[in-house]
DNA sequence: AGCACGCCGACT
DNA sequence: GTCGGCGTGCTC
């Protein structure tokens, strides 16, 4: 063998758009090699994990600069073939630092370099230097010091465990800082007891559901027949029409087929019911990922479904990463849904993530919803998808009545016309439930000096701070800045302070004094804080308790509330005109997914729609043909106006104290790609964000449009790296969002 | 992002 | 005289 020299490219966890390259290990065994491994590698002054992406024969780099990765991590790669593909797409289509996209996709344990075994139980001692290092060097630091002192006492190692019971203050701290120096080094080693992965069918056995309906049956037949090659379906169905159904039969057959599928949901859609009713039909114990799990928790889930111990696993956005040993289908239930799209860091959409992902895979992907993005039904249109509608809706006879309710000129009651007053004493004389949804918590959205005119604005956003009357607070909710609600003008002493606008506080105050003796539930942010509150919420309101439920967004997703015969929307104007041209797509999908909580059971429902804009044409296509209808429409729309889908974006976002710098950036940043000269690319801006202020930031944005997705990405792909080195890029926090999802 | 280097103000 | 503010620059 000749000696071929070989380089290693690695992503490491930084914001930087490149890879690095780095010698092998001294005395490595090149097979052991494999892209998708973790290496521990010198980074700057420190060391750190990286991911090794390929091997080369050579590197761009001075080889005198190259530097010898320090340990090989792994024996095998962390995840298989398919996800690594998936993650270089993501890393190529999103135009985001490699290193971040990597390791983003990792349970924390595993960035942090944990061995891949749950059965493991990390130690941590001193390394070689760090045991000739005198603890008394460390004056200036007498916490490094103390932690350092110790663990050269115990050469086997300490546990984080015996570190918290050794220490009072935050060890984690000092001990980041002496494992960067290359003091102390983490080493695994068998655990004593618990952890070890419990597996997946528990010997349940499945339940019998019910009868499918000719539409349910067609799609799930299109989707098990799909299984074992790639295909994508938008599952589209009416709240209450058995989407779920659909699922289960499909993933019966999966389970039954000794594959394994994978189910995202909304984050706030991943209920213990919805968990429990997929175990009881499946007969399976489902394995959970999402964020209110501990990282041994993730870990957990994360190896057993690489193991192939688990069937089904469901989870929010970022169990999109899970790897899974034999893949057989993908499921994101109420597609439309925004928490797919992180919002921040490596913003990748997670459906869109999935489609590529169950391609790479060869399997079938269903996407749901009541409401399907209009990219989704773009992707339909270009048959891209295939379209399975489920139009009945089970169980339920009638569709809800839709009524827009012109308030213009029109008295209203803190924010509540007559008529929709009158409807409610309806229903409730009934014995029936009502839900009411406006989508703005607090008393008021802002207090007004009626004596000089002063408001209450939020100091650090271009906002006002909501009035919050039991506790008597402002807040921003926009920055989370909070101070005591005062009684006086501090402008000019005056007491004549007035709530402007409405809140559901506000709503639920007014209510209380009209129905005086109907039990009223609000459910909102402020209400359901405590873990647990919402459920009990919903619990009390199924049940029957609880004549009136007024709330938040929180309340539009698929939860059971079969009392409910009449929905009130009080407020659909900020959703008709807002500054973002998805405003109205997700107003319409709210609309439609609060109406689904009415009427269910034997009761015909009934929905009520305030809006000083009757004549809308898109909102008056929705209340009188339908979602469906809508979505055309509104597509045909987006056309016209050349927005997406139709046409393809990126936002170049900056932001900074100084309220000069994100435009200055911007410019620049323009100037560059107008230099680059890519044909079919139009840059509008630089603009400053909707609201300019926020967190003491200014903000502004440059818009990237294409009508040609490859154009859009000709100019990305060299454009990116060429960002990081504009000077002003060190003074501003910038950000690309492909295909963003708000304006914001 | 970290992290260190480096050059100017208020403290033992 | 030093501690430490954050501006600037680099990471294979």
């Amino acid at each position: 063998m000749t000696g071929i020299p070989r380089v290693l490219r690695v992503a490491v966890p930084s914001p930087l758009c490149r890879l690095f390259d780095y010698l092998p290990p001294p005395g490595c065994d090149i097979d052991k090699l494999v892209p998708g491994i973790r290496l521990r590698v010198p980074f700057g002054r420190r060391h750190t994990i990286g991911m090794l992406i390929e091997v080369a024969s050579a590197s761009q780099i001075d080889p005198q600069r190259l530097k010898a990765a320090l340990e090989i991590i792994d024996e095998e790669p962390l995840v298989g073939r398919d996800l690594q593909q998936l993650l270089h797409w993501a890393i190529t289509y999103y135009h985001h630092a490699p290193g971040d996209v990597m390791f983003t996709a990792l349970p924390a344990l595993l960035r942090q370099g944990r061995a891949p075994d749950v059965a493991q139980q990390m130690l941590w001692r001193a390394s070689g230097a760090g045991t000739s290092v005198r603890p008394e060097q460390l004056a200036r630091a007498p916490r490094q010091a103390a932690l350092l002192a110790s663990l050269q006492g115990h050469p086997a190692g300490l546990t984080a465990d015996d570190l918290t019971g050794q220490f009072d203050f935050d060890w984690r701290a000092a001990l980041r800082t002496l494992t960067a120096r290359g003091w102390i080094e983490q080493h695994a080693v068998a655990a004593t007891s618990d952890g070890a992965a419990s597996g997946g069918a528990a010997g349940l056995t499945a339940e019998r559901g019910p009868e499918l309906n000719a539409a349910q049956r067609v799609s799930a037949d299109r989707i098990v027949a799909s299984l074992g090659s790639y295909a994508a379906f938008l599952l589209d169905g009416v709240t209450g029409s058995g989407k779920t159904e659909v699922y289960l039969q499909a993933l019966a057959r999966v389970v039954a087929t000794g594959g394994q599928a994978l189910v995202l949901v909304p984050e706030i859609g991943l209920t213990p019911q919805l968990v429990a009713r997929f175990e009881q039909r499946l007969g399976i114990t489902m394995a959970l990922y999402h964020s209110g799990l501990t990282d041994r928790e993730r870990l957990h889930t994360w190896l057993a479904a690489r193991a192939g111990q688990v069937p089904v696993v469901i989870g929010t956005r970022s169990a999109l990463f899970v790897p899974l040993k034999r893949p057989a289908l993908l499921i994101i239930d109420e597609e439309h849904d925004l928490s797919f799209k992180q919002q921040e860091g490596f913003r990748y959409h997670a459906r869109d993530l999935a489609v590529v992902r169950a391609r790479n895979a060869a399997v079938p992907i269903v996407l749901g919803s009541a409401t399907p993005s209009l990219e989704s039904l773009y992707n339909v249109a270009q048959e891209r998808y295939q379209h399975l509608t489920l139009k009945a809706r089970a169980g339920v006879a009638e569709q809800p009545q839709v009524h827009l309710i012109d308030v213009r000129r029109q008295p209203l009651h803190e924010g509540l016309s007559d008529s929709l007053l009158q409807a409610i004493a309806r229903h409730v004389a009934l014995g029936n439930q009502v839900l009411l949804f406006l989508n703005r918590r607090g008393y008021a959205p802002t207090l007004l000096c009626h004596d000089c005119g002063w408001m209450s604005k939020c100091e650090r956003c271009d906002a006002h701070m909501t009035f919050h009357l039991r506790q008597q607070r402002l807040r921003c909710h926009h920055c989370g800045a909070e101070r005591a609600a005062v009684e006086q003008c501090p402008g000019c002493g005056g007491q004549n302070l007035l709530p402007v606008g409405e809140g559901t506080e506000r709503i639920e105050q007014a209510l209380h004094e009209r129905f005086g003796d109907t039990r009223i539930v609000r459910i909102d942010r402020d209400t359901t804080r405590r873990k647990g509150a919402m459920q009990e919420f919903l619990d009390s309101a199924a049940g029957g308790s609880g004549r009136i439920l007024i709330g938040t967004q929180m309340l539009a997703k698929g939860h059971h509330l079969p009392g409910v015969t009449l929905v009130g929307i009080v407020n659909t104007d900020q959703g008709l005109f807002g500054a973002d041209f998805r405003a109205l797509e997700r107003m319409a999908q709210l609309i439609v997914q609060v109406s689904g909580r009415a009427g269910r059971a034997d009761k015909p429902g009934e929905v009520l729609i305030q809006t000083h804009h009757p004549d809308h044409p898109l909102l008056r296509t929705l209340v009188h043909h339908g979602y469906a209808r809508f979505a055309r429409e509104a597509l045909a729309e987006r056309e016209q106006a050349c927005l997406p889908p139709h046409m393809h974006l990126a936002l170049l976002r900056a932001e900074a104290v100084d309220r000069d710098l994100p435009p200055k950036f911007l410019s620049a940043a323009k100037s560059l790609a107008q230099g680059l000269d890519i044909a079919g690319v139009e840059l509008l801006g630089p603009v400053s964000a909707p609201m300019e202020r926020r967190g003491g930031r200014y903000r502004a944005q440059l818009l990237v449009q294409a009508g040609r997705r490859i154009d859009l990405h000709r100019l990305l792909a060299p454009w990116v790296p060429q960002l990081e080195t504009v000077r002003l890029a060190r003074k501003v926090r910038w950000s690309l969002d492909v295909d963003p999802q708000e304006m914001v």
